[in-house]
DNA sequence: ACACTTATGGTCACAGCAACCATAACTGTA
DNA sequence: TACAGTTATGGTTGCTGTGACCATAAGTGT
């Protein structure tokens, strides 16, 4: 082992209290394939966990930001062009007993995306596959480290999120019809909207969408408008789910 | 140096591109006194930016959480007692550049709690003391590191989180009046809110407070009821800024 | 008794919403 | 061509929550 290429303070220097940690990043990659909500995983390729699912991610470089390091491993492990899709980074996770390896840091980053591509084989990831999210809650998936705990914890910030920000057009292309973004709030939600009361509220929203100009043809019926993502990121008024069931706080 | 303590994956080994990091926590603490939103600042005592205004914070040590590294510093560097306030994860900042020591990951925390006392001088901190939180805007503050971005977006988080979360209760002691609750409001959106309607929305809010069955004398006036916490978190619905001016979304 | 102050409670007009109905504009089939 | 089927879009109605504002309650000190 190396020693250290960096200088610390005095008093670090003299203390065994504090020692060097890893910094990852780990990605919670959601998208919608076949009106279901999806998470990306990957089959861990090396000790510990070998064989297990776990998140995508990996090692942050040497004079890398954090949001290169999470671009890179989306294309490394995931084969995606994280240019199109929103990045947001939602939690660092760092438990001294969550690596065997010692003091692994990481930071956990949302990837949303529309329809992302089936993943190629990465890498360092033996495989990479999509797995319903549904399955990260009904304790039927067991996942390397503590990434169970992060991804169910990124799937509730997304839940949320969809309620107070325009996260939603994040999982629709660059142009959709506001049929494409009701499905995005139902598949997320589990429940069906009503679609003109959808489409009053979204449009009602100043900077949630711009129309296009353009149409779309579907398959059968009307044809609907195109928009494309608003310049609002926070939504006023927020497009709150029916308080219907369970607890309203 | 000593060497790494750590075992590491063997691409890691043969990588020159990753190296260790060193962790830290930074809190940004949140008070009303003299209702005026005031964040502690320490003055740094030690190299670099010797002298300089910055967050409080240090070290996680070794088989140390976040969360317990976070109270830890709170105790050493602003003598305050952690268990009774609001303390959040809220950001991680690990730009390269950012401290010139080397890789440095600050994980930093809001930690928010009602008139904190004056603080003593800690342990590392040449001093500490409480400065308005509006001058975090106003650029009439340099702060070390880049503690004046990530302080920035911790208020611009508290703001936000006022609106759909009852975390205004963080800055209430164990009973507050709803007068107590909405020179909250008040005082951290900077704008005068009606306190008829103010009381009829929180009241409104299933979970937001409950009443105590016990009264506040004022100095004039009714007495005013007190109320503590409820078991709510999450506002629904949410208590939104009136939308007068700037933009909605 | 009175003014002063603050908490609490109520009224009213209006905006946003859920539920529901109606129409438009396309498809394919008889 | 006529028609059913399908989906997008548009409107109506009753209800709820909100902002602006007024009224009353319950203390203080003069």
């Amino acid at each position: 082992m190396r020693p250290l290429g960096v200088r610390v303070d005095d008093w670090l220097k003299d203390s065994e209290e504090v020692g060097p940690s890893w910094l990852t990043v780990d990605l919670a990659i959601f998208t919608l394939r076949d009106d279901q909500l999806m998470v990306l995983l990957i089959e861990r390729g090396l000790d510990p966990f070998n064989g297990m699912p776990a998140m995508p991610g990996g090692y942050v470089q040497k004079d890398e930001t954090l949001r290169d390091g999470a671009l890179r491993e989306l294309a490394e492990e995931a084969g995606i062009d994280g240019s199109q899709l929103h990045l947001e980074q939602f939690g660092t996770y760092a438990d001294p007993g969550r690596d065997p390896r010692g003091r692994v840091v990481t930071v956990a980053y949302l990837a949303l995306g529309p329809n992302l591509p089936t993943p190629v084989g990465g890498t360092d990831a033996a495989r990479a596959f999509w797995a319903p999210a549904a399955r990260l809650e009904d304790g039927a998936l067991r996942l390397a480290f503590d990434h169970q705990t992060i991804l169910t914890e990124a799937l509730e910030e997304v839940r949320r999120k969809l309620e107070y920000t325009a996260v939603a057009t994040a999982f629709c292309g660059e142009t959709f019809t506001l049929r494409d973004l009701r499905t995005v709030y139902e598949v997320i939600w589990g429940q069906p909207l009503d679609p003109s009361n959808f489409r009053r509220k979204v449009l009602n929203t100043p900077g949630f969408v711009q129309p296009t100009g353009d149409q779309w043809l579907p398959p059968t019926g009307r044809p609907a408008a195109l928009y494309r993502r608003g310049h609002a990121w926070l939504l006023n008024p927020p497009l709150l789910r029916a308080a219907t069931s369970g607890q309203r706080g």
